[in-house]
DNA sequence: GTATTTCTTTCTGTATACAGGTTTGCATAT
DNA sequence: ATATGCAAACCTGTATACAGAAAGAAATAC
């Protein structure tokens, strides 16, 4: 058996919440939303106990299964956090990634990294995400990335936000820290990842009220799909 | 319905977990262990699912769960993922804690965070992780505070052989660790803390092999409940 | 004696059934 | 009109049943 039901189960359910198609709060229907899927209940419960254990699901015994919530305070901490663990990280590849890894991540950005024109707003934020997470890769701690990769998906609903709504300068700054990482200097590459991450308060909450109303008016799904005009920078 | 089976079931699985009371690498045979915790298979299974997700379990299709291995690489990442969590929370801590919490923290440090004759290595190892989640809560970080919660479980066997294996000398550092950050001097307390932590990667693979000798030997459970003599300052 | 194939047994993967709790809607009373 | 209590519908929590795949054993061929 190469997948598992459970697995698709898990898959699509985790892209149903990472774009709010559940809707913050939503109660599960079990049997609803297991004959929507076309499989039965005890596939989708495991699938949905798996999501509740990394946070897209909270349970509530005797209730069943209700969609995460997006609250401003758990999104500001999970973007302190990355800022933690990808400065960190920037600072072990800064030492231990080889000048081969240095090279391809550099040619990778050049290549597919810097150009958003004609991108949906899911593909240039893919990207964006694959060059943090490129970097990431470098430092060698494997558990590090998979967090991180976690933590993306939690807050990948607010990068498409920003990514939509903002003009991006974040190419340039992507250069500025790829040559820092090149030239090892790690104390620059950090204070330069750091400052690239960090979002005031006021600009994340901001985006959560962006987020609930795209949520509540388009039913999120478009946002994703949105392309990418000439305009940005 | 206050606690439902599924979660006893998690609770139970991740304790036999933790203390690789499974032994790394044990096939789940589903319906003898449903017997054994005197459930049916399907709470088993959701409850296995769940620790999937958290790594106390794997899971490959068509042969069931397996209990998660005892690797070294994997240990020095999680200790070295704690390192830079913790130290970016004693910062955050230096500078949001409310002087009324630092206090707090200082006067359970000392009531019960420093006497560790008679205690089981359980309880011992227990009251360290307590004094350091202790410190990362006043980071203010609540998703930094789960993550690290998960961490210390993953390698709370790991600390079991080492509070039981060697004289503990940390009590001092602790100590120092609090004036540091009572003192609010960040810098001091993240470097304290960071060389708390750290540990040389032959010595987690010293401990490592410690854990599996223990684990193929004592069956494991002996470990935890060894009682810590005079002899440790 | 070793390797290979086949057959048997066992266990997983999933559907379904059923009991008990929870929610919801309605009717009644204040 | 709002609150309260009752009843019906619904949904969750868990056990069990069954099909199909994997592991293991036995037998045969080399």
């Amino acid at each position: 058996m190469s997948e598992t039901r459970v697995d698709d189960l898990f898959r699509r359910l985790k892209a149903k919440a990472v774009s709010f198609e559940l809707r913050p709060g939503d109660r599960i229907n079990e049997g609803a939303l297991a004959a929507e899927l076309g499989a039965s209940r005890t596939p989708l419960r495991e699938a949905l106990n798996r999501l509740v254990a990394e946070r897209f699901f909270e349970f509530r015994p005797g209730q069943g299964f209700y969609c995460r919530g997006l609250e401003a305070r758990e999104i500001f901490d999970l973007f302190e956090l990355r800022k933690v663990l990808e400065t960190a990280a920037v600072r072990a590849a800064c030492e231990r990634a080889s000048d081969a890894e240095l090279k391809a991540l550099k040619t990778r950005l050049n290549t597919e990294g810097l150009e958003t024109k004609g991108l949906s707003v899911a593909e240039a934020c893919a990207r964006d995400e694959a060059f943090h997470v490129g970097i990431a890769e470098l430092g060698g701690n494997a558990e590090l990335v998979a967090q991180l990769r976690l933590i993306n998906e939690r807050i990948r609903f607010i990068r498409w936000i920003e990514m939509a709504a903002r003009v991006k300068q974040s190419k340039k700054q992507h250069v500025a820290i790829m040559e820092a990482l090149a030239a090892r200097n790690a104390n620059k590459a950090a204070r330069l990842l750091g400052e690239h991450i960090e979002k005031r308060m006021d600009q994340i909450l901001d985006s959560v009220r962006a987020g609930i109303a795209s949520i509540y008016v388009d039913g999120g799904e478009v946002l994703q799909d949105r392309v990418l005009g000439e305009v940005e920078a």
